[in-house]
DNA sequence: ACATTAAAGGACAAGAATATCTTTTATTAT
DNA sequence: ATAATAAAAGATATTCTTGTCCTTTAATGT
């Protein structure tokens, strides 16, 4: 198994793709979004809404519409849109699953696992949206493949 | 989303209270092991033939019978549980679901994940599967709820 | 106003993961 | 040998994830 649902992984292309492009004052429509990160596009569409309905990233219809989002939302960090996805199981749950794991009643993994998670979030609540931007411009990273 | 698949938190549990048990000298039935990590009996039942098929638990049917683990089998890993039952993504794959991200052609996540799933990979390949047995003995560590 | 465009929304379909049920096979004790 | 026990195996059911289709709504340009 992986670390994130494949939607969610979807997502997170996805946010990043639109947030690269708005940098540039440009919104995408969902043809190009789904070309540009390698997804089934009428899928990522739900997704797409989905996001869109939790303020993640914004949309307009029409000619000439389609997704950005907003400078605001690009200093937000990659874990609201993975609790948006996946919800926080990875943030917070037990390793094994157990409902009432903690330093009193631990699971053999609490230790160890707590420190891989502390880990994940530090990385996932302090990267933003908006950090590759000038690296995904300049095509030194892969959103797709 | 958690960290394992159901079908694999189930595995690891049930293992690790075989292992436990069998340090005793003890066989252990579907219906003990199912009680003992609360998870749905027959559910688990297909879990451990498929892990006794594939050589990390044994099993001996008839009267008296039951699951057990060979005493070398004790010096395995847990990463032999999670690469039977969830494969070696977590291990190797990328974040985002690339397939061809590497450090030549990385996406936005790569060198930070790369942190993170060695650490993973450090835990639950140096974490044996005996290693908690004397704290499962002593009733410190908990496997179910 | 009207036609066109593009996302939103609702319904449906396919596939995988999770869970259950029934029959068969191997082992043990009598 | 036979009966009892317990896992193996095969079949089926349910639920969740992933993916598609079709209609509706909102925005834009003419």
């Amino acid at each position: 198994m992986a670390i994130f649902s494949k939607t969610c992984e979807y997502a997170i292309r996805a946010v990043l793709y639109i947030a690269h492009k708005s940098a540039l004052g440009k919104r995408v429509g969902i043809k190009d979004i789904a070309a540009g990160i390698d997804s089934p596009e009428l899928y990522l569409a739900k997704i797409l809404q989905d996001l869109s309905r939790k303020g993640i990233i914004s949309s307009v219809k029409g000619p000439n519409g389609g997704f950005y989002i907003e400078n605001g939302s690009l200093s937000k960090p990659i874990s609201d849109i993975v609790e948006a996805v996946d919800g926080n199981a990875l943030f917070y749950g037990c390793a094994l699953g157990l409902k009432q794991c903690s330093e009193i009643q631990p699971c053999p993994l609490h230790d160890q696992f707590k420190a891989i998670r502390d880990q994940i979030k530090d990385l996932l609540f302090t990267t933003t949206i908006g950090a590759f931007n000038q690296e995904l411009l300049a095509g030194m990273l892969a959103l797709k493949k």
